[in-house]
RNA sequence: GGGCGGGUAGCUCAGUUGGGAGAGCACCGGCCUUACAAGCCGGGGGUCACAGGUUCAAGCCCUGUUCCGCCUACCA
């Protein structure tokens, strides 16, 4: 072992080094059999063809905060890693992959297409994968799974075969979102609405049997052809005397009835709906209440189908033109106006959507949504912050049947079969070899099922399931999930869904909803505007570890994450800093290496307090990690490394240190020196795995890794630690002494090596006793080169007021007096604004009538306290006028 | 249309049962003080969006106004 740390931190070499020994021994792995004490989560699989964002990087980090800290609370932790299959985004990779061959899927066949969407997994699946690593995630990464795995593939057979023998799953006719250019029907949620300046249309519909007609409103001129109906609402008044029933469609000249339906808008333009059954979803429902036929004008490719007569063939853009050019010139185009809508886009390729109709398979989502809704309800799953049970809540009250069909080849096969010869279909577990007819005839359903179907199962499918494993009964529920609100609906409801019909239980006791790093996408970071930053180049720049305290100190803000480079600098400065303490107290354990050994509980008030003050922290980390306050945890941490132990500790303890002789006295302090970092480390480490495991390393009498040291004990008397109030009042007036001093050479432009003489005049017993004991120590710290304790105020000297004593800095000769003069007065005109307002409340009857007592002497005392401080501030002021007068 | 969140220091944001307004960065002044200049010491800076209300007491609770953002939706 060699103890020299090099002058400052280089993350590099360390960071690959510990990653790569934490694997090779095996510290992410969980036990089979778990036992008493078990913490499961399972990651929020990221795509197979994803690289490694923001979002990913905040996500990770925070489960493996929780991970590393309940493993040293002695748990036996799974953290269950894997990727998701991403059917369309990955088939689409592969697609242009074939593309740049010239080449497409329809040559080179299903089969063989999928064999290349494997390879390429192989080659190019795991990028992901390694980038987690890099983040220091402490997955057990023996587990890893994959959705297109055999088991989960087993899994989400089975679930689809259930469902459809529980009459969960259907077939049918229904409208669908359809993107052209992915060829394939998507469900509502995966359909963005962009708001659109588009056009609203009214067109004339003449009647036909008499003069006139109805003018009708679309943004969807092209849809006409296949419209086979007008819609007014029953209530309309000036419909009232229409006794016309048909009027003809133009340019298709066919006869369509006008119906009655109270859906359609009073409001809204004329009052007329041009209803197309076969590409709204309104008019669709429209059409199932008026039995209507359904004519569908537009095909899977996005252009007019033969029912669009003239216009077949034709882009549905392109037609949208030509209609509107002849509606205009048969003079049916009666008005055409700017209008504002939502338009749907693919979420995979922003191709504008196209409502048609087609036959899909469905998820009847009630029932399922039913228990989901009571499992949150009864707190069975808790979410974090509870204000997103709201909006889980709303979804689940307003879903609506899920479409999980998908016309592409990458994902699960569905699991139907259609008996060419008498029509039967069969949804099986096994594969039928006949239709109950006899026939062998059979041919499986070509489509797919949406990834978020499998990803639903994740929770239980990973561990297994259906076989009842070992890692099912030991871990399932998971702990908590976490996760950032975009995907509340896509996959935190579904896996609720599916692990309360298929297990009976929630999949999580929590649910952790964590802010967003907007991506590409986002408002906040676009490559548009050049502000996207890479976390694998922040990690390059910057260390893992500072990148990861940085997104643990953001984990407590609302729904947008801006992240600065120049905030991640601040904390690699923080990993610097703690690693220049480690450098010092190493060096000084080195420099008494019996310390340990022979050392006794110290009495040194430095030393009691930084125990006392340990003591508190380790308190304050573990409750808020047990209550996701990540954010917290980081920055107490923080405050207690820097300001706490390295600004006052380090320097408080210097002098003892390099005292000759003393030798009892010095061990005792290496002794707590060494145990204070050796916690602080370990509490340290679940944020900042890879500093904090190179320092343990180097610390005397450690063995392994720090991934094995157990979470700090916050008592423990053989070495002082715990609550120590005496110490920490002690310390808090020396500290307060010592600013006081600093603070007049900083006012008074004194630099730091001109040798100063002060006298303290205390005012109270406490303060008289502590100051005489610590004179030392504040000498030291305030760099005086005489400190008198318990003289009066000499002539010529700069005065500062602390709770108990007054200041005295002698500046004979050197004073400058308006300086002096000057800050005296700010001090009291800032003291007299806090007593005005205290006073204020203390003149007030009601306050002191009925605010709860110890709020008023709180107040009593702070009065007490300023004026006592004022008061000696304006005597002062009062000697340094008259010296002014005596010299002026 | 419905819902949600936000407006706090120049910037990015904390502030969890209402009880003397915070951090980081930036800025100003002084320092190479034997762990650290990736540092040390000191300092300035806010009518907590606006207007009311409840309360002894409001950044925090209630009402309204306004600006920004997000989610969601079947007014063509």
């Amino acid at each position: 072992m060699d103890s020299k740390l090099d002058k400052g931190y280089e993350p590099h070499d360390v960071e690959a080094h510990w990653y790569a020994f934490w694997e090779s021994e095996g510290l992410f792995a969980a036990k089979e059999e778990g036992g008493d004490d078990t913490y499961s989560i399972v990651i929020p699989p990221p795509n197979v063809t994803g690289v490694l964002h923001m979002g990913h990087a905040l996500n990770v980090t925070l489960q493996d905060i929780l991970c590393r800290y309940r493993r040293s609370k002695g748990d036996n932790v799974l953290w269950m890693p894997g990727t998701d299959h991403a059917g369309i985004a990955t088939q689409n990779v592969v697609e242009r992959q074939l593309a740049s061959e010239g080449t497409d899927r329809h040559q080179v066949g299903r089969e063989a297409f999928i064999e290349r969407v494997w390879e390429w997994r192989k080659q190019y699946g795991g990028a992901i994968i390694n980038q987690l690593k890099r983040l220091g995630a402490s997955c057990d990464w023996d587990r890893e799974r994959f959705t297109m795995d055999e088991g989960l593939s087993r899994a989400v057979r089975k679930v689809f075969v259930d469902l459809y023998d529980q009459g969960l799953i259907y077939r049918g006719d229904y409208i669908i979102n359809w993107c052209p250019r992915c060829h394939t029907a998507l469900a509502d949620l995966e359909v963005e609405h962009e708001q659109t300046d588009g056009k609203l249309y009214q067109i004339l519909y003449p009647f036909v049997d008499q003069e006139g007609g109805l003018i009708v409103a679309t943004t969807r001129p092209e849809t006409m052809l296949g419209d086979t109906a007008v819609a007014i609402n029953p209530k309309d008044e000036r419909y009232e005397d229409l006794t016309a029933e048909k009027v003809m469609l133009p340019i298709m000249n066919r006869e369509i009835p006008i119906v009655k339906d109270s859906y359609v808008d009073l409001k809204f333009g004329t009052g007329a709906l041009k209803v197309t059954p076969a590409h709204d979803v309104n008019d669709f429902e429209i059409g199932l209440r008026h039995d209507l036929p359904r004519v569908k004008v537009i095909g899977e490719d996005g252009c007019m189908t033969a029912e669009a007569g003239e216009f077949e063939g034709m882009d549905r853009f392109e037609c949208r033109k030509a209609i509107v050019a002849k509606l205009d010139e048969m003079g049916l185009l009666k008005k055409v106006e700017p209008h504002d809508h939502g338009v749907g886009q693919c979420y995979r390729c922003k191709t504008t959507v196209e409502p048609n109709l087609s036959k899909q398979w469905f998820v009847k989502a009630g029932p399922l949504a039913e228990k989901a809704i009571k499992a949150v309800e009864s707190k069975k799953t808790r979410i974090v912050p509870e204000v997103w049970e709201k909006t889980y809540f709303e979804w689940l009250y307003n879903i609506r049947d899920w479409c999980i069909s998908r016309q592409i080849w990458w994902g699960h096969r569905i699991p139907a079969w259609t008996c060419q010869d008498c029509g039967e279909v069969m949804v099986r577990l096994e594969d039928p070899e006949k239709c109950p007819c006899g026939s062998a005839n059979l041919q499986q359903e070509s489509d797919v099922l949406d990834t978020w179907f499998s990803s639903a199962l994740w929770p239980f499918s990973t561990m297994g399931w259906p076989d009842q494993t070992e890692l099912l009964k030991a871990y399932y529920p998971t702990s908590v999930l976490i996760t950032g609100f975009d995907i509340l609906f896509f996959w935190v409801a579904r896996m609720m869904m599916m692990g309360l019909q298929f297990m009976d239980e929630v999949p999580f006791k929590d649910v952790y909803i964590h802010a967003l790093v907007r991506d590409e996408n986002g408002e906040k970071m676009s490559k548009s505007k050049g502000n996207v930053i890479d976390p694998l180049e922040v990690i390059e720049s910057q260390g893992t570890d500072a990148f990861r305290f940085t997104l643990a100190s953001f984990a407590a803000m609302g729904r947008d994450i801006k992240l600065s480079v120049k905030r991640i600098e601040g904390y690699r400065h923080f990993i610097n800093k703690i690693w220049n303490a480690a450098r010092f107290t190493l060096t000084n354990v080195e420099n008494n290496p019996d310390a340990a050994a022979k050392a006794s509980k110290s009495t040194a008030i430095p030393d009691r307090w930084i125990l006392s003050r340990l003591n508190q922290v380790i308190l304050q980390v573990e409750a808020d990690l047990e209550a996701y306050q990540f954010s917290s945890a980081a920055n107490i941490l923080y405050k207690f490394m820097w300001h706490e132990f390295c600004d006052w500790y380090l320097e408080a303890i210097k002098p003892i240190l390099y005292r000759e002789g003393a030798e009892e006295e010095r061990n005792a302090t290496v002794a707590t020196l060494q145990r204070v970092l050796n916690d602080a480390l370990v509490l340290l480490h679940p944020f900042i795995p890879f500093v904090t495991e190179e320092i343990w390393h180097h610390m005397p009498g450690a063995e392994g890794s720090i991934m094995k040291a157990p979470y700090p004990a916050a008592v423990d008397e053989a070495v002082g630690l715990g609550p120590d109030k005496d110490a920490e009042k002690e310390m808090e007036l020396v500290m307060a002494a010592v600013t006081a001093v600093r603070n007049i050479r900083g006012e008074m432009n004194i630099p730091p090596n001109q040798a100063l003489a002060a006298i303290i005049e205390p005012t109270d017993d406490f303060a008289k006793e502590a100051l005489a004991r610590e004179s030392g120590l504040v000498s030291n710290l305030a760099r005086l080169s005489s400190l008198e304790v318990g003289g009066k105020r000499p002539k010529g000297a700069a005065t500062a007021v602390v709770d108990g004593a007054s200041v005295y800095v002698l500046l004979e000769g050197v004073i400058d007096l308006d300086k002096e003069e000057a800050r005296l007065e700010k001090e009291i005109a800032k003291l007299t604004k806090e007593l005005v307002k205290l006073d204020k409340k203390l003149n007030n009857e009601d306050f002191l009538a009925k605010a709860p007592d110890n709020v008023v002497e709180k107040v009593r005392g702070q009065q007490a306290e300023m004026t006592e401080k004022r008061e000696h501030l304006e005597s002062n002021l009062e000697k340094v006028r008259e010296i002014h007068g005596d010299q002026g």
